[in-house]
DNA sequence: TATGAATGAGCTTTCATTCAT
DNA sequence: TATGAATGAAAGCTCATTCAT
């Protein structure tokens, strides 16, 4: 693929995100995506197989790129619980990335059951999600800490609360309530980490 | 209104139901939701303003019988710990169960950003599960448990780490995973409400 | 079927055999076709599976209704000779009528190598004209005539004949040549089955 | 036309050819076309017209080789009847020949009406055709055979029957039947032009 | 000369909705 | 009440043509 192709691929994925962001997945047309690009609506079907194909390359972007900024936002810090802290943080990045975010990939696992190769986009995203887990968990347990977790099972609950409050703080729409989330799903996750009875 | 509309209602929102089951929320058509009536399209049109007026009742439908479900079954049990174990069975009900509901209702929720009325309805439904959560939890503290958790917040993230699971283990799509979600999610809530350290 | 649906079947293999007679069988669109029907075009998609469908039933009712005719042509006459004569008549039936069909005929059997379907609906239409070639030299021979003519073989030739007439004569389009034609090729037939040299 | 333009049009129509016998007339893009030569899309356009210019061009191309072909054949022969013998032996090369010839002549006849062009450019291959078998006739009647015929209705009735024969051949599809149509169609033709009786 | 990126008109098809029966 | 025939807007996709390089 030429260094052409490669820039229109981007932006067409770019422009198709804030497409889907603004009309909803089920909704945006080509047009609407060629719209949001400056070009016509020609260039979409040029460089991508059908709007399906654009689809399953945004999911893969936007997934690869989020797990890219958890990956190295954790492997700056030191210890397992500026990790965690880390890991929360990059996730709960900002009420705006993580309502367009989020609703966008919200619209994708709606889609998953017709559409099988959206599903295994999502699963290596959630294994690259779980690695996240277990890289913290097995560094506090290195320290001593988070003693009692199962770090396979840990690493499942850590994401399907992250998950949960996502979900949550976007049904309830507002964004003063972004900061309440990300707190608490972090002393949720640190306090279930933490725990002393086995 | 008279009795037999409210039964072919009903019967409309069943078969609706059973349709975005199989074909999915966008892909349904009126025609395929007359097909599982013993009806034409016409009722249909008929008995709903139009296509979103189904959905909207049957998305307010379906939460409800949720909600009622779960709170008979919390209501009888006399201890938070059997509670709670009873609200997490019954939301953990059978894999057959939870992939249909919880695939609509995840396509539901992606619709939430176009339509205001979806995201009520939904909201309605949280603040019922938030009721049976800080009913739990309130019983609890009753009990001398659950001592170091804020009700409210407690809530909150019970029904994140239930709608975390039931998505993780819609979107791993292997029914063999059921139990081991509804034991891990059940344990790590628990966890939770009992830990020691404020 | 009910009647109403075989009465606008027929009413838009009439259209669209009017449609392919004015634009042209790869030019026609659904839009043209319904433009010579009273309807719009969500009819076509109501009554046929796709426009191709469209074109298969036009080919298979427009051969069946060429058969017929020339079949009960030739049941009226009593002699061999007569009932070739009233065979080249019928097919040679007026300027206007072979334009319109043998133009739109020849159509269908250029898209013969992408269609399966039309072939088959040919090759039977073939078998009915090779029967009535059959049907006549058989009759010859017991009058005593066309004795030196292969039956099969001669069939074939008739049918040879008269589809390279008339594909001619069209390709000329010079109505006045019509008569020429149809008294050449009869004239040209009747020596070839009459001939005494075996 | 340079000497360059002269080659690029040959390739172009050459790969015309292949690409119209593999997808079809109608469905043939300058993209398939440009996929059968050395070039890219835009040396069509640039040494052609337009994608029609192209077609009309290869009508021409073919027709006039065609014609070369069974003038040739026939001039090297010195008897009508072996004359006739070559004519319809070259007119009936092989099967594949034969098929990839007359499937693609039978896309443009069936052109014709939209395309006065096309037309003109069969009309003048019929003229050569005609020719050709006048030539055939006159000089049996030089040689005291083809007694009883006209030779400009002859001429006519002879294309007639090999258009016939291929049509009838290519519409089967049955390669094993070629040799049949060869044979059948020679002796119909001899046998036409040798009938004793005026 | 030759390329192929970009355009956008035009196609088929689907389907919510209307409405006469 | 219930039907399903008919509508026509709107969608995805194809591809001849143009033109900067």
């Amino acid at each position: 693929m030429t260094k052409r192709a490669e820039e229109r691929r981007k932006q067409v994925l770019r422009a198709t995100l804030r497409a889907i962001n603004d009309k909803g997945f089920s909704e945006v047309t080509l047009q609407d995506i060629a719209d949001y690009t400056d070009f016509s609506k020609g260039v979409i079907s040029y460089y991508f197989k059908n709007k399906e194909d654009v689809f399953y390359h945004l999911l893969e972007w936007m997934t690869d790129r989020i797990f890219q900024n958890e990956y190295v936002a954790i492997q700056k810090e030191t210890t397992a619980i500026d990790m965690m802290r880390a890991y929360v943080d990059t996730v709960f990045k900002s009420p705006k990335d993580n309502k367009i975010f989020y609703s966008v990939y919200l619209e994708f696992l709606a889609q998953t059951k017709k559409n099988e190769s959206f599903r295994e986009v999502n699963n290596n995203f959630y294994k690259n999600c779980w690695f996240l887990g277990s890289e913290i968990i097995e560094k506090g347990k290195s320290e001593g800490i988070f003693k009692n977790v199962d770090t396979v099972a840990g690493s499942h609950m850590i994401r399907a609360l992250i998950d949960g409050c996502l979900l949550q703080w976007l049904m309830r729409d507002d964004e003063t309530l972004h900061s309440y989330y990300r707190e608490t799903c972090y002393e949720t996750i640190i306090t279930y980490l933490n725990h002393k009875t086995p």
